[in-house]
DNA sequence: CGCGACGTTGATTTGCCTCAACGATTGTGG
DNA sequence: CCACAATCGTTGAGGCAAATCAACGTCGCG
């Protein structure tokens, strides 16, 4: 049921035959219908989410009621939101299902005692973070540097896939503009 | 001459006697001058910078020439390329002294073993790393919701001694627009 | 079928950039 | 210590990328 998971773990730091059991027995397991929420603005984030399966967006509300998608996860990421998280604020952010999903869910009040009991799953984390940090830094350079069509050609050649699972007004929104402007490019040939 | 390093990661993990030894004794100190550099583009980051005294920016060069500066650093904040530094690839940024200055150094190719001789060191890193992706998302977020000009004054009140250390020209990169148009901002009263 | 969600297209507006010229301040060599 | 250059900030005119607003086409679904 876990086997990504574990296979993803592997990928970075060594896990015992114990640790796996432990892990997999410390996990939850969660569908999710398309559309539900993991979290809402307003609530406490209380959990790290791994998607086994299906595709996630992250996003806000501005102040003039446009959602602002600033992060996707499909299989194989992980999506939460470390501020809440880590300080115990409510979020401004909501995490809502694409797809029909599932997901492996760590919980927060668990990961301490967890993370003493496996020492690796610190530095598992802490090189997970690390690439995330990396990519918002690389994302920021690709604001500031590209136009907003450089960026839609951008984004399709590196994520062509995404053009396929998500609709088009959520690439306009994640790409920070409208869904008009998205119909502009394409019909520029 | 570590002390506020030490203290530091006491705030996040406990540290035993011995291992603050072995901390300090791994650790390279460094005088940094006004405008030297810790990384440029093309070189391999190869160590994690933590700010003991002075001020540091860290910025690309855009196609057309102008600089971008992503962050910021001052007493107390870790700085560097995460990118490079873990997938060793060449680093598209410049990581360059504001002021004269004062740094520990963790070199890159010590960190996992020392990871492994002080365990609590990969949470502490994690939750570091954990932190500034939260601020990076948060970043995100303004500057998706708010103009240039509310991006500018909300800067001067959460930052404002960044006003007083750097020049007004930094500020308007980081803020990602130019020197000029910050000028017409002030003007408006 | 008919309604709502999604995408397209065009006219107009606007936030910020570009370019250019000009003070003020800093720093540097003679 | 002054002269001069370089750096930094200000101001204005004009331009462009992308937003806004509005109308319309199309598809999937209850």
């Amino acid at each position: 049921m876990y086997d990504s998971l574990i296979a993803h773990i592997r990928k970075f730091v060594p896990l015992s035959e114990e640790e796996e059991n432990l892990l997999t027995t410390s996990l939850r397991h969660k569908k999710v219908r398309k559309k539900e929420f993991l979290l809402k603005e307003g609530q406490l984030c209380s959990a790290n989410h791994f998607v086994l399966k299906g595709c996630f967006r992250m996003y806000f509300i501005q102040e003039n009621g446009v959602e602002q998608i600033i992060q996707f996860a499909i299989e194989n990421w992980w999506i939460t939101d470390y501020q809440s998280l880590d300080w115990q604020q409510p979020s401004h952010f909501y995490i809502q299902a694409i797809e029909p999903s599932e997901i492996a869910l760590f919980d927060q009040s668990i990961i301490p005692d967890l993370c003493d009991r496996i020492p690796k799953l610190d530095r598992y984390f802490r090189l997970i973070v690390q690439r995330a940090f990396a990519a918002s830094q690389q994302n920021l350079l690709y604001i500031y540097t590209f136009s907003g069509e450089e960026r839609y050609h951008h984004f399709n050649r590196a994520f062509p896939e995404f053009i396929q699972r998500v609709p088009q007004y959520m690439i306009a929104s994640y790409l920070g503009f409208t869904p008009e402007f998205v119909s502009k490019i394409k019909g520029r040939r």
